[in-house]
DNA sequence: CAAGTAGTTTAGAACGATTTTAAAGTAAAA
DNA sequence: TTTTACTTTAAAATCGTTCTAAACTACTTG
């Protein structure tokens, strides 16, 4: 399936700035990344794209699961390709974000959600730190 | 031991401002909170204070450890007054965060930490949506 | 295809959270 | 007590993100 019937295909419409971020983003390579990352991606290839419309595409592609965006306390939204439920080493110092995959974790024991609620995900996030 | 020599034990001046901060923070309630919050709570105490001393004292506390940042996507910052290693809910549409006692998880398996690096802490969120 | 219309892009302004500045104030050290 | 380093503050600045409103474009309908 092509970029143009992916975006179709969760109603997106195939506009040429959506199609730029789509041939970045969707080459099953997973990175996790800012808009100001992308941007330069997008320049880089030749192609130029305003902050707007880039931050405009980001939460359009997130909200219709073709990406996702990390739980993170920097300031700075991050994204993410790998839209598998899966996990993250965090080096709290210099925020690199390293996938573990799904299978690589395993909760023994989960506690009960609460009363009137339902379980839309389980993320474990292993903190590490360089050895000194 | 009271909230003047916590500070003092942290390396922290206690100051009048920051013995405003223990003694609403330091009182062994769990809470999450923002820094506009805890300006409110000040308020409500019959003190003020700059926002800006707020958040110089919220990063003071997190760094020496009498407090934790939450990893949020939300674009302002929530402070937690636990400590302890835990764990959370979070309901993505109303940001609420409710703890999970450590205990109440059990890590059965654990992908290898990465070479150089050394394990600072396991976090797992649960995220939760109300049912329909 | 030819309108019509609904959705999209954009530059730039606006916004909200957080940090910086620099001057005045305070705690601890000498 | 004097000195020194640290802290607080209001206000300005910064930074990531969203809004505005006008121009543009993809899709629909005839
Ligand atoms: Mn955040
Ligand atoms: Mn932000
Ligand atoms: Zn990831
Ligand atoms: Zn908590």
């Amino acid at each position: 399936m092509d970029n143009k019937e992916k975006l179709r295909k969760v109603g997106l419409r195939p506009t040429k700035q959506r199609m730029i971020i789509a041939d970045i983003l969707l080459d099953g390579i997973n990175r996790h990344f800012t808009a100001e990352n992308l941007q330069n991606e997008i320049n880089s290839s030749g192609n130029s794209m305003s902050i707007a419309t880039i931050y405009n595409c980001l939460k359009k592609f997130r909200n219709c699961g073709l990406i996702k965006q990390v739980e993170s306390s920097k300031d700075t939204a991050i994204f993410d390709t790998n839209i598998n439920q899966h996990h993250h080493f965090l080096d709290e110092e210099t925020g690199e974000l390293i996938d573990i995959e799904n299978d690589e974790v395993n909760l023994h024991k989960l506690p009960k959600i609460p009363q009137g609620y339902l379980n839309n995900g389980v993320e474990v996030l292993i903190k590490i730190k360089k050895q000194i």
